[in-house]
This record gives C-alpha cells, sequence and structure tokens, in this order.
DNA sequence: ACTTGGCACTCGGGACAAAAGAGTGCCAAG
DNA sequence: CTTGGCACTCTTTTGTCCCGAGTGCCAAGT
C-alpha cells in the first residue's frame, strides 16, 4: 500500500525536526523530502499521521513534531546507524589508547562519547561479576578494624573496612589471609558466596567469629551492594537544548544525580552489540519523560547517551555502538 | 563617621538581594532594614555607596545591586557566620555517621553539603600526602604486568598498574614485595620518594630493572600526579538561579567537569577553620566569573560550595564549616 | 482512487503605541 | 544632616493590529 509514502514524510518530519528545531510543515516536507509529490498531498498524509499518533502540531497553525510514537517508528523501521567515518574511527581509537588504568579508560570513554554525541554521556564501571580474584589480602589498621582487599584480573581493587567485636594478633591476621585466600584465589566472583560461605565452620574455634565478620562483608560487598558505579559527563550539553527544556532542565539534572537512576537507565540490555532506544516516557524514571537514551552493552557493563528526545538518533546510536566496542576491546583482555 | 549607616544601608541592599533576586530600591532599605531614616535619606547614602562602586542599578530606573566589590565588603566586615542550629548539627551528625567507607563518607558530605547550602557542593577525597603506609602488595596479572597497591592507614587504597619489559617469576614477585614492604611500611606518603628512589641500586642484579620500573611509577603517583579527585553534588541546584544564569550556565557547567578547576576553587586556603569566600571576578576560573566559592579546609583535603554571587554567605559559611569540622573528625583519627 | 491547486480560516508572534510603575536625583525647607 | 516634594527617566505591561505560516477542505484533473 501507499503506506511507504507515509513512512518517507514521517521521516522527513523527524529529520527536519531534529534539524532545525521548528515545527516542520507541508511544504518544507515536500521540498526536503525528495519525494516528488505536492504539499497538499503531504497534508494528507500528514492528516492520517496525526490520526495515528505518530505526529501532533503544537497549535493549529503550526507544523508538526513527532511524538515519542512517532520517533520510535523512526528508530525502528525508518533508520539505519550511519557507519562512522574512517577518520572518527581513528579518532576514538587514538584517544581511548593512552589509557593508562582502569579508571582512565571510564573517564576517557564518556568524555570521549560527551564529545562526540554532544549529549550527556553515562559510562558503567566494568562489573565485577565476571571477574576473577587474583589476590586478597588482609591488612591490620588498629587491632580491632581490618582493612580487607580484593584485587581482581581486570586491575579493579575492591576494599572494605571490617570492625571486629574482638582484638587479634598479627598472627591471626596472617592466618586469616592465608584462608581466604586460599579459598578465593582464582574463583569467579560470581562464584565467591558460595566458596567463602561454609568458611567459618572449618576453622580454629578462635578465629571462627572474626573470619565470619569477614565473610559477612565479602558477602554483602558483593552480593547485596555489587557497588556499580557510573561516571557521567557532558552535562553541559544540556544546555545547549536549554530551549526545549525551559524550566524541564532541573528535573533532568536532579535524576541524573542518583547513581540509582543512571544505572538504570544502562540496565536493561545485556546483550553485547545491541543497541538499546528508550525514548521520552519509555524511560520510567520521573524526571527524564522528555528525555532519550541510546544504549549498549560493552560486556561488563553499559554505555550510553542521554539527550533530548529530539535527538539525531542515527548519528548516536553509531557513537554509542562505536564506542562500547572499543571499551569492550580494551577490557577484554 | 557616619559610615556606620551607610554599611546598614549597603548589608539591607544585599540581603534584600539575596532574598528577591530583585535590585532593591531606596523605600525597601528604608523599610527593611530597620533604620530610622527615610527613603530620601537612604538615597543619598546609596549615591555615596555607588559612587565608591559598591552598589549599581542595571538601569536608570531601577534599584540597586551589590557588585562583587559590594558582596567583598559585605562579608568582610557586615557578616557573622550565623550558628547553625542545634538541629541542624544533629541532622549533620547522624547523616555522616552512618558512613562505612572513606569513599562514602566523603559521598555523604557533599550530598549534604549539597542539600543543606542548596548550592553545588564540591568534596574533596583526602590528600594522601600526610597519610602513613601500611601495607604494599604486589600482585602478578601477567608474567610481564604488575598489579602495585598502597594501601594507606586511612583506608585509603592506590593502585597502579606497570607493565615490564622482562617476564618475572613468581618468586621474584614476593621477592620484590618483600624489598618495597619494608622500606616502605610506617613511611608517610611524603617521605615514600626518599624511602625507595635509593632501592634499585641495592638489590640483586637481575630484579635492578624491574624494581626500577616500579619504583617510576610509585613516584610519579605520589609525585607527579597527586590524583587529587573531588566529588560534586547539586548541580541540579544551579538552575534554581536560572534566573540569574540565563545563558551563563553553560560555561559553568564546563567548568564543573573539570576536576583540575574544581580542585583550584578548594586550593588555596590550607589553614583549618579557615573559610575561604571568593566572589565573582576573584575566581580567575573561566566560566566561574559570576559565582562565589565559599571553601574550608577539613585537614586532609578541602569542602566548598559554589553558587551565583547572589548567594547567603552567612548560611553557606556556617554550613560549609559545620561540614568541614564534621568530616574532619570523622576522617582525623 | 489519488493527487493537486485554490481558498478560507486560525493562530502565534512581531511591531507599535500608550499607560503604568518604580526609582532616582535634586532642591528647598526644616 | 534629614526630609518631603517633584520632575524625569526607563522598564514593563497591556492592548491593538497585522502579517505570515500552515492547515483543512473541496472541487477539479488524471
Amino acid at each position: 500500500m501507499l503506506e511507504e509514502r507515509r513512512l518517507d514524510v514521517l521521516r522527513a518530519i523527524v529529520e527536519g525536526f531534529v534539524l532545525t528545531n521548528e515545527p516542520v510543515g507541508s511544504r518544507a516536507v515536500a521540498e526536503r523530502g525528495q519525494l516528488g509529490v505536492s504539499p497538499a498531498t503531504v497534508r494528507n498524509d500528514m492528516a492520517a499521521l496525526e490520526e495515528e499518533g505518530y505526529i501532533v502540531q503544537p497549535h493549529t497553525s503550526a507544523g508538526r513534531v513527532p511524538t515519542d510514537k512517532g520517533y520510535r517508528l523512526f528508530v525502528d523501521r525508518l533508520s539505519t546507524v550511519k557507519p562512522m567515518s574512517v577518520a572518527e574511527r581513528r579518532a576514538i581509537e587514538t584517544f581511548l589508547e593512552g589509557a593508562i588504568d582502569l579508571d582512565d579508560v571510564v573517564r576517557r570513554s564518556v568524555r570521549l562519547l560527551a564529545q562526540l554525541t554532544r549529549q550527556v554521556a553515562v559510562v558503567q564501571y566494568p562489573t565485577l561479576s565476571r571477574a576473577e580474584v587474583r589476590h586478597v589480602e588482609v591488612v591490620a589498621m588498629t587491632s580491632t578494624r581490618l582493612l580487607l582487599v580484593l584485587i581482581t584480573d581486570r586491575g579493579r581493587v575492591e576494599q572494605r573496612v571490617v570492625d571486629l567485636s574482638e582484638p587479634l594478633e598479627d598472627d591471626d591476621v596472617a592466618d586469616l589471609r592465608l584462608i581466604l585466600g586460599s579459598a578465593l584465589h582464582g574463583s569467579r566472583l560470581v562464584d565467591v558466596p558460595a566458596a567463602v560461605s561454609e568458611l567459618p565452620d572449618t576453622c580454629r574455634p578462635h578465629l571462627r567469629n572474626t573470619l565470619s565478620a569477614l565473610v559477612a562483608v565479602v558477602l554483602e560487598s558483593l552480593v547485596e551492594r555489587p557497588e556499580e558505579r557510573v561516571l557521567l559527563a557532558g552535562t553541559a550539553n544540556l544546555t545547549r537544548s536549554t530551549l526545549d527544556f525551559p524550566h524541564t532542565l532541573r528535573p533532568v539534572l536532579e535524576a541524573l544525580e542518583e547513581q540509582v537512576v543512571l544505572l538504570r537507565l544502562l540496565g536493561s540490555s545485556n546483550e553485547p552489540d545491541l543497541i538499546t532506544v528508550r525514548i521520552g516516557a519509555e524511560n520510567d524514571v520521573e524526571g527524564l519523560q522528555t528525555t532519550s537514551v541510546v544504549s549498549a552493552d560493552y560486556g561488563f557493563g553499559g554505555v550510553g547517551v542521554l539527550g533530548p528526545t529530539r535527538m539525531d538518533y542515527p548519528a548516536n546510536m553509531a557513537a554509542v555502538r562505536a564506542v562500547a566496542r572499543y571499551v569492550g576491546e580494551l577490557l577484554g583482555p
């Protein structure tokens, strides 16, 4: 059927609106859209598209603007992820290559992504769950306070302070280190809970309490609070669309301060190389219902960008995918 | 001389403007300012104050607004840090008490400070330089890659990855750990460079290269890149004064993304219990010339808030001081 | 059955003018 | 030195008008 052209009209509207930030009228669509039809024809299609809820007009004598539903159709059926130029790929590569550190990789990635897309960028620190324990360290800070340090194979270090109910000798500390070390060395973090849960029962009585405390901390820090962190960059880019968000900016900034919220934004898609797009109200996060999020998984965590629903989806999807791939490679082996 | 009343007029103007965000006229000063004089009298004083550059009028028929110089005089001579209520002190205390972790202390402090002042809050992670080395760990990630971990007495952990030019045996790793450990244990971080710089010369030849590499990393991470980090919260509060910053918001957000800039903001004052206020152009940081910063040192780093020059200085100074004190106590022993 | 040009209609926004208000500076008197 | 009065200056508000953009609908064309 002639749906074909209607979709082209929608595409033209989306692209036009993204470009100009102004409602786009039938004439503009007819001319810029490369369809060989007159404005009047376009108007008919637009009426139909509006009927079905893909576009709206802000007021009677204005052009049309895509709705969330319209953008959704656009990304699902009308947009192709536009491949990045060679120059861009090289830029990404060289920019990330200089990283000296796990933290540095993450820091550089967010900044890069923010710069590339001119949106707010979010990058999650590699999640621990698939990492292996490389080393366990128990250090006495005082006689009743231990510092427990887990070092993983990806160069990540987790630390926890443990307060003890009874004081401890240096020898005991060494013992604990040994016990925990042999129990954990080489296990993947997901398997750690199983590996440690029985430990207290099998050790010398006078260490039992202390070991229980340590084990509890290990379990807590790994299971209950996976301590997933994210890094943010490019909030200044929100002001570019300050025209869009006149006073909607505040709730957005507020939402972005919550780590939990950010994690939820990146959360859902665990399949690498799948790009997730959440448009407007599809984000059931308070304050972000006028924004869209494009995210992807790099294998050990997520990366994404956030901006107004009126964003250049193809470009942002491309950038997110590219960065996710590079980060994945960088942190993979 | 009658300077006395002029200062009262200035105070009334500052307080009025902070309160209402609108230029304040002679009538308002006369009424709200509790001085027993007529508007006409006030006008004379205002003319004088304007003459001397403490206030300006945005346009001919508007009230007066304080200049940076006016605010400066205000904080120097007219404002007393208003003590926090008992309830507030208790709130601070209980809020910070729940911290489980060094990182957690910092996180809670920023949030608290942002909430208390309704400004942007900045808290620096405790600087390493006065900390003592509690433990040194060397872990082999691969045969040519080591992870070096320094654990300090305040529960802070510094880590660095070191790539080696030649592969290493497990025994060697243990040796290295021992050598570094005995050299560093107990030294204050500032003294570490001296403690390690001679090490390579005194050890067995076949470890010399590797040890040099490690030492180089230690030196670099401690001296050249002190890796001072800061945490930020409350950026959303900037939008409250979006009326002040119509489009000045963008450069501010941009500036706040630079760690270096934030460090400079907290930087100068190393004396605990001294509150530093930098007003408007006194911040020689690009983009922050329309903002003021109130900061203090808690002993191992700085805390502060940033907001429009039109801010409630006494209240913010009180909050910053209170938080700095609590954080200092919390991290002190 | 679509497409198209024509046409009347709606509305937002810019231009302009007049009026209202706020606040000042200055002066002359207390 | 203070104060009330007053003229003056600007900004802000309000109101009106008009233009242009864009639409919807219709009747004619293919």
